[in-house]
DNA sequence: CAATCATGTAATATCGTTAGTTACATGAGA
DNA sequence: TCTCATGTAACTAACGATATTACATGATTG
């Protein structure tokens, strides 16, 4: 089945945003997503409604960050995209009759429900500056690696 | 998103056929489960591979459990349907060049890895018996209230 | 104030997946 | 041999996420 990226998206935005003082424009971040520019105002809309980041109209206008990194969470996020359902398996029938369906759809219930409150809560622990600090992580073990190549090279 | 729902569907055949002793046709299960036959056989096929149930052609045929009831779990029946992807939501791309979104990744993959593993666990811990249990503690549910409705009437 | 830049949003197209249907082949049993 | 039932391929329908186009609105600059 396909699947919803707009997390994955909205997330990666955020953390382009974070690495720049002035505003990004939705053209700009659309070129690093290689997708459209509306696409990225669809997503961006959500957030800006729940206060994460402010868009701005005209010349040197786009998008900035309001809140401090440390204080929004993955489920934040989640949450300011409208709580998109997070699972690609589901009930046939949402209040069936038949009595087996009712104790089957009883059963898988709560399994995915113990599975959301799970997921929920682990996305409710990690912040974008967790996110933006394992960034810098990466960025400086890529450093790392060429250092030595060049090393190695010589 | 529009929902898997082989998972719910087979279970709710299986149990329906845990109620019959003699084989089921793929049309009285299609009947059941308001649908077409070819769609049950095709769920069906998976779990005849791994050996949950057996098909029989001509007259008299039909479909039968095989296993024992408390022998299958939900989670067999998941594997057998080919572990159809449970989550709803995913990452852009599978291995992204730009360092943020391999930090984005690893995030969201840890979080999601660890919700699958505690459904599949979970999965893993309910029988088809037990559903059918279930089933039959609604049934007798049923025909109590009944009985008071019956009771209280006269 | 006019030109330009950027967002806001509706309408539409595209694409992938699941579910439903039709058609026909195969095999078992009366 | 006729009928019943599965096995399967091919096609259609429906749905939802993503992409694109078009146009309106508002802010900045000259």
């Amino acid at each position: 089945m396909r699947r919803d990226t707009r997390l994955s998206g909205v997330l990666h935005v955020l953390l382009h945003m974070a690495e720049q003082k002035e505003p990004v424009t939705s053209e700009a971040l659309a070129k690093a997503m290689d997708t459209n520019a509306v696409v990225i105002r669809r997503m961006m809309s959500g957030l800006r409604d729940h206060g994460f980041v402010r868009s701005e109209k005209g010349h040197g206008g786009g998008w900035c960050l309001v809140r401090d990194l440390a204080k929004i969470s993955l489920r934040d996020i989640y949450e300011a995209l409208g709580r998109p359902s997070l699972f690609a398996i589901g009930n046939r029938a949402q209040s069936p009759k038949c009595l087996v369906e009712q104790a089957v759809n009883a059963a898988l219930d709560q399994a995915f429900d113990d599975a959301e409150a799970l997921l929920l809560s682990r996305l409710g622990n990690v912040t974008l500056a967790m996110l933006s600090a394992d960034f810098q992580k990466r960025l400086g073990d890529r450093r790392n690696r060429h250092r030595l190549e060049i090393v190695h090279a010589s």
